[in-house]
RNA sequence: GGCGACGUGGCCGAGUGGUUUAGGCACGGGUCUGCAAAACCCGCUACACCGGUUCGACUCCGGUCGUCGCCUCCA
C-alpha cells in the first residue's frame, strides 16, 4: 500500500512497525458537545482504513482519544452551572451513542484523557528534565525554541508565526509560541495533583501521552482532521519528540474538511449539522457512502444533494441484495400471494434452486464468468484501496460489479451456489467501505401490509385496476413500495 | 502577507503522457410492464485560462485567474 504523509508531503509505500501489525491513532473528539458530520468524517475513515488493513490479515490497533478536560469543557460547565465532569460525562456518552449507530465498531482503545493523568504528568516530567518544558507560575510551558525542527508539519517558520502572536494576559510565557503542557487550576476548575501543584493538562499533551501508552514510540499512523496540522499535531510531535528524543509517528494522515456553501463546518460559523440529527433522516450507510464516495484528503461539500444522491447509492446497492437474496433462495422476484416468501418451499438442493431461478433459460452456468468478473472487480478494489486508501474508486469498482451481477442475475444465467458466491464477494467489499447496511436487506414488512399486497395480487389477476391502485397506495401510505414482477411481487420499504 | 491543497462533462467524483466514456446521480430514448418500480440497453459529455517541454498533454513545467484550508476555537 501507498499512503500519503503529511509530513513529507509525499506517498510512500506503507508497511507496518511491528511486522503484520497495524498502530493506528485518530485524533477523537473534545467533548462539550454533540459531534457534528464534519467530526464524524475521521471517525468513518479510521474505521475504513481499520477494515481495509484487516482484510490484508494485518491485525490493526486503532486508538481514539476521548479528551475530556479542557478549556471548552470547562466554559460550557459554567455556563449551565454544572461541574465540567458532567458535562464531559454527558457529550461522551453522546459520542459512543452516535457513532455506534453508523454501525462500523469501535476502535481498538478509547481512552479519556482524565484517566491518565499519570502518563500525562510523567511526559511532562520527562520534557522538564530534558529542558524542552519550563515552569512558570503554577503553569508549564513547552519552550518551542528548544525544540530544532518546529513547523515542520505545518511548514512554518517561527519567525512568521511570531507575528501577531500574543502572550495572554495571566500567562507568564518566555516566548508567545510556547504553549501550555500544565495550567495551574484556578479556583472552580477541576484539578489533579502534580509536582507543579494542582492544575491540569494543557490541550494536545492529552494525545502524546496515551498514543504512546498504548502504541509506543514510531507507530504507525497518526490522523485527524486536516485543521488539526497546526497547532494540534505539531505541539503532539514537539512533545513526544522532545521527550523521546526519537521518531514519534510513521505517516501523518489528514483528512479534508467538510465545507457548506464553501465554508468549512465549524461550530464557531454556526453551521453545522449534528450527526445524531443526520442519523434521524438518514440511514447510516448513506452517510457513510457519502463520506467514502470522495477521497479522504479532499474538501467535500455538505448538502442535502449530496446526501440523497448518496441515498440513491445506496439503494442501487440494496436493490442488489435484495435480488440476489431472492434469487439465492430461489424464489426469484416471485412471492406467492398471502407471504412475501419465507413460504416458498427452499429447493431441495442448489443444484434443483439454480434450474428453479433459471427454469426459462436453457444453460444455467455463467458462474464461471461473473465469478472471474468479481475477482477482476475486487483486484481493482484492492488496488484503489492500496492508492492512498482510494475509497471513492473501489466504490466504483462495486457499481461497475453491480451491474454485472444484475445482468447475469436478469438473465438466470447463475446457480444458486454461484449467486450465493457472489454474494459473499460482494458483501466483503461493502463491509470493508462500510457500507454492510446495504447488504442487510431481510427487511420486515407488516402482516397488514403484506395482507395488503396479496389482495392487490388477486385484484390485479382478476384485472381489477381499480382496486389494485388503491391498495398500491394504501401500502405506499404506510411507507412500503410494491414491486410487481413476472411471477409475483415483492414488498420492500420506501426507500 | 506566509504555508498548503485544489480547479474534470447538468451535478458529484476517480484516473492517466499516446487501448477503453472509471463509477454514481440527474436527464432523454428504449426493453419489460395494466399502472408503478426494479433491472438492463442506448444517448448526452470533460479535463479553468495562457504559454512551454514533447512526435503527442487533460495528464509534466511555468505563469494567470479562481476556490478552499491553516497561521494557537476547530475533525
Amino acid at each position: 500500500m501507498r499512503l500519503y504523509d503529511s509530513l513529507t508531503q509525499e506517498k510512500r509505500p506503507f508497511t507496518p512497525r511491528d511486522g503484520d501489525h497495524v498502530t493506528m491513532y485518530f485524533c477523537g473528539p473534545t467533548v462539550y458537545n454533540y459531534i457534528h458530520l464534519g467530526n464524524a468524517r475521521p471517525f468513518v475513515i479510521s474505521m475504513v482504513a481499520k477494515r481495509y488493513f484487516e482484510s490484508l490479515g494485518y491485525k490493526v490497533t486503532l486508538v481514539e482519544n476521548i479528551t475530556d478536560v479542557d478549556d471548552r469543557i470547562i466554559q460550557k460547565a459554567i455556563e449551565q452551572g454544572r461541574t465540567s465532569a458532567e458535562v464531559a460525562r454527558e457529550f461522551a456518552d453522546a459520542y459512543i451513542e452516535d457513532t455506534d449507530r453508523l454501525g462500523l465498531g469501535r476502535p481498538d482503545i478509547e481512552p479519556y484523557a482524565t484517566e491518565h493523568m499519570p502518563e500525562i504528568i510523567d511526559l511532562v516530567e520527562k520534557l522538564v528534565a530534558a529542558g524542552h518544558a519550563y515552569q512558570a507560575g503554577s503553569d508549564v510551558y513547552f519552550g518551542v525554541e528548544t525544540f530544532e525542527g518546529y513547523g515542520g508539519l505545518s511548514k512554518q517558520q517561527t519567525g512568521e508565526m511570531r507575528h501577531g502572536a500574543r502572550i495572554t494576559p495571566g500567562e507568564d510565557k518566555a516566548d508567545p509560541l510556547d504553549f501550555a503542557l500544565w495550567k495551574g487550576a484556578k479556583p472552580g476548575e477541576p484539578s489533579w495533583e502534580s509536582p507543579w501543584g494542582p492544575g491540569r493538562p494543557g490541550w494536545h499533551i492529552e494525545c502524546s501521552a496515551m498514543s504512546l501508552k498504548y502504541l509506543g514510540p514510531g507507530f504507525d499512523i497518526h490522523g485527524g482532521g486536516r485543521d488539526l496540522i497546526f497547532p494540534h499535531h505539531e505541539n503532539e510531535i514537539a512533545q513526544a519528540e522532545g521527550a523521546l528524543g526519537g521518531e514519534f509517528v510513521r505517516f501523518w494522515v489528514h483528512n479534508g474538511m467538510l465545507n457548506t456553501k464553501d465554508e468549512k463546518m465549524s461550530k464557531s460559523v454556526g453551521n453545522i449539522f449534528m450527526l445524531r440529527e443526520a442519523l434521524k433522516e438518514y440511514r447510516p450507510e448513506v452517510l457513510i457512502a457519502y463520506f467514502v464516495g470522495s477521497h479522504y484528503r479532499s474538501p467535500m461539500d455538505f448538502s442535502r444533494e449530496l446526501l440523497a444522491e448518496a441515498g440513491q447509492q445506496v439503494g442501487r446497492l440494496r436493490n442488489l441484495f435484495r435480488t440476489l437474496d431472492d434469487y439465492i433462495s430461489g424464489g426469484g422476484a416471485s412471492s406467492a400471494p398471502g407471504a412475501a416468501s419465507p413460504d416458498q418451499p427452499p429447493a431441495a438442493s442448489d443444484e434443483e434452486a439454480s434450474e428453479a431461478a433459471a427454469a426459462s433459460v436453457p444453460a444455467p452456468s455463467g458462474d464461471a464468468e461473473l465469478l472471474a468478473a468479481a475477482e477482476a472487480r475486487r483486484a481493482s478494489f484492492d488496488e484503489a484501496l492500496a492508492d492512498d486508501l482510494n475509497t471513492a474508486a473501489a466504490l466504483g469498482e462495486v457499481f461497475a460489479l453491480s451491474r454485472e451481477a444484475n445482468t447475469a442475475l436478469a438473465a438466470g444465467t447463475l446457480s444458486a451456489i454461484g449467486a450465493s458466491a457472489l454474494r459473499k464477494r460482494i458483501g466483503a467489499m461493502v463491509h470493508i467501505l462500510g457500507l454492510d447496511g446495504a447488504a442487510q436487506v431481510a427487511d420486515e414488512v407488516p402482516t397488514d401490509v403484506l395482507e395488503m399486497a396479496a389482495q392487490r395480487y388477486t385484484a390485479r389477476a382478476a384485472r381489477d385496476f381499480a382496486e389494485a391502485d388503491r391498495l398500491r397506495a394504501a401500502i405506499v401510505a404506510r411507507g412500503f413500495e410494491v414491486r410487481d414482477s413476472a411471477d409475483g411481487f415483492k414488498v420492500v420499504p420506501g426507500e
